[in-house]
DNA sequence: CGATTTTGACCAGCGC
DNA sequence: GCGCTGGTCAAAATCG
């Protein structure tokens, strides 16, 4: 477990401010601190900043502009600094004013520095756990390959058991691999181990039960040495399982696909038991083999909710606007996979720590209907676990919502989620990852979850190492949507225009964990 | 005419 | 063993 520190140099600042005030209510005019508002220039078009002291702007990413982090209290002290001309008998307590707006700038920059140690611990202490993971799974791989016969670095197989460009997966599902590669051991130890030549070349398969095309002998000779789908049918449970892995979104959407910056080419539709709604299979064609597969399908409850579920990771280079929602779906799935699941949600301007929210201009085809919007992951079961993050619940937090959804998580192909919610943290402070809204539990109640301030304070913590075990999960679910806005913007001709309830300024959020119901 | 979609058939897994 | 179901294939149809 990722030790945390118990109190943060907020904490430590705002109790001094209390003594210092006398009060506990009364603190020091907070500051603004806008992330992402458009509003930075004046009406005049004039940028304010370039009137702002150095002293008083704060650039804690120097990532060209994208977090240009800006004190509203420039613009206040270049007013200040205007009025003092006519004012002078004014002058001493502006000054003292600034005195103070820059000693609150110190402590949100210290707040910075420690925000930003903390997370390189954590992602320090992230890479050794995932080589350890990768060592052991490596070990056991080989185990269960030599059990069954076959080399681990035999034939196709090499090429697999290296690191490669899935490693951010492979290398980081192995608690759920282990059971994996138990089961698939068994499978492989159960099933054929079949060689065939033609053309001079040679294919091994290695039966499992993940595994259907392999048996079937068309498509892949010819295909074999190309195609990483056959390849990740050929080998253990280790990429078996990553196939499995899926990452599912819900999202209000007239459109019959969600513009997600890929190619994709239908190759089936299935009417599935309990949904007359048909569900559509595609699979990318930004790359000859790309194993990655996607599963269109409106929710039979709320058909106005496009279920798209991803599976697989891509092997070639992906557009910005596809790799955010690419890296997104990977890192669900290897939270997913580590077993660590929870919702992270990033904050926004507002310190909302709910990102969606965020969003002037969310997407319009994610028709939201109400001023909350909800992220929330839910996995399955463990035997097929999916990842989803919803995009569609209702905003509408009470006693008959909570009903609704118990009686919708009867029905299949609708996936729901008890949803509890929580309010915005104290102060205006941002739901940093790792703050304690968030909850975990330990597998196999991890696919339960919920995440609530309401939530027992037993629970407090444990989400922590959930996100800490997947430190980018935040980050690229929050660069997700902001793809998913970006996209939208483009691909307008195939999308609502509704801009009804897009807007969204709310300060209650939910975010859950549950089994979801699912076909 | 090549690319894409449609659709019936096939296959494997799973429950009974 | 049998039937149901989900997932995939591939020929035919359609589209641009």
């Amino acid at each position: 477990m990722i030790p945390y520190p118990q109190s943060s140099p907020m904490d430590h600042q705002l109790a001094q401010e209390d003594k210092q005030l006398g009060s506990p209510d009364r603190r020091p005019a907070v500051i603004e601190l806008d992330f992402f508002s458009g509003d930075r220039l004046h009406s005049d078009g004039n940028d304010d900043r370039a009137s702002v002291p150095d002293s008083v702007k704060l650039h804690p990413f120097d990532d060209g502009g994208a977090m240009d982090l800006t004190l509203r209290t420039g613009v206040l002290w270049r007013e200040n600094h205007q009025e003092e001309t006519k004012h002078p008998s004014q002058l001493r307590s502006l000054r003292v004013k600034l005195e103070e707006l820059k000693d609150e700038n110190q402590k949100l920059r210290s707040i910075l520095e420690w925000i930003s140690k903390n997370y390189a611990a954590l992602h320090a202490q992230l890479h050794l756990v995932m080589q350890r993971k990768a060592s052991i799974n490596h070990k056991f791989k080989n185990e269960a390959l030599a059990n069954a016969g076959v080399s681990p670095y035999g034939n196709n197989l090499r090429e697999r058991s290296e690191p490669s460009v899935e490693a951010g997966i492979t290398n980081q599902q192995c608690d759920d691999q282990s059971m994996v590669n138990h089961i698939g051991s068994k499978r492989a130890l159960s099933s054929t181990n079949e060689t065939s030549s033609d053309d001079g070349r040679t294919y091994q398969s290695v039966r499992t039960l993940d595994s259907p095309n392999v048996t079937r002998g068309k498509s892949i000779v010819g295909e074999d040495e190309e195609d990483p789908d056959n390849h990740q049918d050929q080998i253990s449970g280790h990429q078996v399982s990553h196939r499995k892995a899926r990452v599912s979104i819900r999202a209000r959407s007239d459109a019959p696909m969600i513009s997600d910056g890929c190619q994709w080419r239908k190759y089936g539709q299935k009417i599935a038991k309990g949904n007359p709604c048909p569900r559509a299979y595609y699979r990318c064609t930004m790359a000859i083999g790309c194993p990655v597969r996607k599963q269109i399908q409106r929710c039979v409850r709320d058909k106005t909710i496009l279920i798209t579920t991803y599976e697989g990771k891509h092997n070639h280079p992906l557009p910005p606007a596809a790799a955010v929602l690419a890296n997104t779906t990977s890192a669900a799935a290897t939270m997913l996979l580590s077993g660590s699941t929870a919702t992270a949600t990033a904050p926004n301007s507002n310190g909302n720590p709910n990102f969606l929210s965020s969003s002037n201009n969310f997407p319009h085809h994610l028709l939201y209907s109400n001023s909350t919007t909800m992220a929330s992951l839910s996995s399955s079961s463990p035997n097929y676990p999916t990842i989803t993050l919803d995009l569609a619940q209702t905003p509408l937090i009470n006693d008959h919502t909570l009903q609704s959804q118990r009686t919708l998580a009867s029905i299949p192909n609708c996936q729901t989620q008890n949803i509890l919610p929580f309010s915005p943290p104290a102060h205006g402070r941002p739901g940093f990852l790792g703050h304690p809204h968030m909850h975990m539990l330990p597998p196999p109640q991890a696919h339960h979850l919920l995440l609530s301030n309401q939530c027992p304070s037993s629970l407090m913590g444990n989400v922590g190492a959930a996100i800490a075990s997947e430190p980018s999960f935040g980050s690229a679910l929050a660069m997700a949507i902001s793809s998913i806005v970006g996209a939208s913007t483009t691909h307008s001709g195939m999308l609502n225009n509704n801009t009804s309830g897009c807007t969204n300024t709310s300060s209650s959020t939910s975010a859950i964990i549950t089994h979801d119901d699912a076909s």
